[in-house]
DNA sequence: TATGAATGAGTGTTCATTCAT
DNA sequence: TATGAATGAACACTCATTCAT
């Protein structure tokens, strides 16, 4: 979020004074939110390959010079992209309570986990893009795998409310991450499928995963 | 496996074999297999999209003019490999005999196909470059459609042959569909992974298989 | 006359023209006139179909992609150009005046209305290349079409103000047609001719002219 | 008709002994037949300047590499097919024989030649790809020069027989050479007209003709 | 003599990025 | 700060011509 830093920083600094500075720093803040608003549009549209910066600009209705002026390059509106889309998972996992968590269920708990995260990516679809956009920049894999990391811990965390106290660390956290790889692996043919078939496959995911979690797990 | 037939047949069809024939017939098969191999490396370098025909090319130590005596264009480069990615993964499929499927325990069948398939894989990176290549023609799509398809029909055989009679039809194809689909989401962590972390995910892999497919089969 | 249109048209639509957005536009559409000029020049040296896109940029000393802000493609500049040359046409055929047309004697009208074209011609020597390239774009075509439909229809207009009044309509706009053919035929052996001979021929194309309409108008 | 000369006369002469070698000539012979048909048809459909010597190639069921047995580049396959039209025209030229043109009403003169020169150019319609080419090498310039002149001086002929004694060698030259640009003018348009109009705007351009020539001629 | 693979400069076009205004 | 023209290297692909066989 703060984007093409080396160039502003010095000037931001030498015009802190003056009183217009913070509308102009929300009218970037505004600017900013539009490019990657458009970003999303055109990543999901084309895949991150295919997408070109002033297809992005357009969709944003902005000159193609406008956007260099928030963004170094291609790569990094994607990882700008990337860590909103970091903060909005971060929401939606906060909506998983750990307490609750523990109290229901485990079909139930699956449910209603792979439920947010599946409408998350229906609202955002450019996410998938940027998932599997394997050619990305290297940071960009980095944001991604931060992402990832986070998305382990808090599963991890889940698991072992769950789990019998002997469970050893790794084991559990490698059960996080295969969860989240199978969820990962559903989510295209999910997503692109036509709504009958979505549900079904929706409901078939719930059952790997009740299989895979059920011997682990007091269910 | 003939490419760029559209410019070749109206030819080779009225002209007799001559002596040398099929010397350069010969010529022409093994720079086609060249081509291809050249083609493996750089997609599984660079993905599909990013891959450029002059660097294919280049890697076959071959000019660019050369390559489109041979293909019509990438994208069927791309067919091409796909291709031979098919036969190959036929004969891989052709080792698994369903008679031997049925004798031996779940756990055990798990182990023996997803090792064939990952080992498939470990030999043919730029398979998965094809795989997950969402941007490629519509050519190509279907002839990995057709590849998907035959492999779920084969699973699909494999698990009709263990399930109890009375599982419909729709949800054992359903059941081949989606194992395809776990094991497709595991395969880059596995493969991309260091060997030891790459053994556990795999060991994780047929845990998460079995875990699925033993309420179902009779194991 | 406003080329490119769809990659620019969404954005200067929805922004407001800033202070100096007009100096902008005039240097692009003085860049348009510079890339048209080259074109004309190389349509002329080399025809349409072996002219290059890039050795026109090179002959407005602009990049290639700087010609490819302004047009979509070679199509398109050999069109625009058309239309250059349409509107120009279009003044010359303004200054001959239809009562004037009939006032004149047969063979000092076409004496004025050959001379006019002629020299239309000598000034645009590109013309004749698009004229002639017959390998052009359907738009292209369509647009030499019009404007030889404009063309046979001012004429059908002059001799029918002259023509004995039980003329079919059909006949007049063939003998227009005709007149424009013969014309055509005549011109790149007039152009391309030296002085001396071009004068002969202007002359003889004039005398062929008066000989084919004589028997038909009042003279 | 004598193409690649340069490398094949060193080598005839040294072979001339050998049996086979008149039969070998005639095979080139057709061979060379064979090129010229297949760049006819292929000139006639794409025009000079897009033909490609790789299509006429294939159109001959023919290598590309024996193709530049016969023929050293591009521009000399039009070359000797035009030297071809040249023969074909000398032909038709042959049936319109001087005496009996001098005892035709000139009417009925110009219908017999313009429908001899209408149907040739019908037969061939590759000769107009190369009477428009006009960007082609300089020899075949000079080769449909060469026809020009011929067909020029035929025609001047018969002007001659015609016309009053004193008129000038000159301008009686300067009438050939003018009628045959209507012509050629003409024939695009009736060529390619849909076959009433075709009638239409052959039978305006004999009146064309009569018009131009009748005051010159004794009618 | 015939073949067809091989060449490589060249074509039209794109696009990430820079720059004058 | 915003604009959009400008850049130029790169891309996919072509084709006249050559060359090994």
């Amino acid at each position: 979020m703060k984007p093409n830093t080396s160039n502003r920083s010095r000037l931001s600094r030498s015009r802190a004074a003056k009183d217009s500075a913070p509308r102009r720093q929300l009218r970037g803040e505004r600017r900013i939110g539009q490019l990657l608003d458009a970003a999303a549009v055109v990543f999901a549209r084309d895949g991150y390959a295919l997408a070109t910066t002033n297809a992005i600009a357009a969709e944003a209705d902005v000159s193609p010079g406008s956007l260099y002026q928030f963004f170094r390059n291609k790569a990094q509106i994607a990882e700008a992209l990337a860590e909103r889309f970091v903060q909005r998972l971060r929401e939606v996992q906060a909506t998983i309570v750990p307490s609750h968590a523990r109290a229901q269920p485990l079909p139930q708990l699956i449910d209603s986990i792979t439920d947010r995260f599946m409408s998350f990516h229906q609202a955002n679809p450019a996410f998938e893009a940027l998932l599997l956009g394997a050619d990305t920049s290297e940071e960009l894999a980095a944001s991604m795998q931060g992402l990832y990391a986070d998305l382990v811990a808090r599963l991890d965390e889940i698991i072992r409310s769950r789990a019998p106290a002997n469970l050893p660390i790794e084991r559990s956290r490698l059960i996080a991450e295969i969860c989240i790889l199978i969820f990962k692996a559903m989510l295209p043919a999910a997503l692109h499928a036509e709504p009958r078939r979505a549900k079904l496959l929706a409901a078939e995911l719930k059952r790997v995963l009740a299989g895979y979690l059920g011997p682990v797990l007091s269910g």
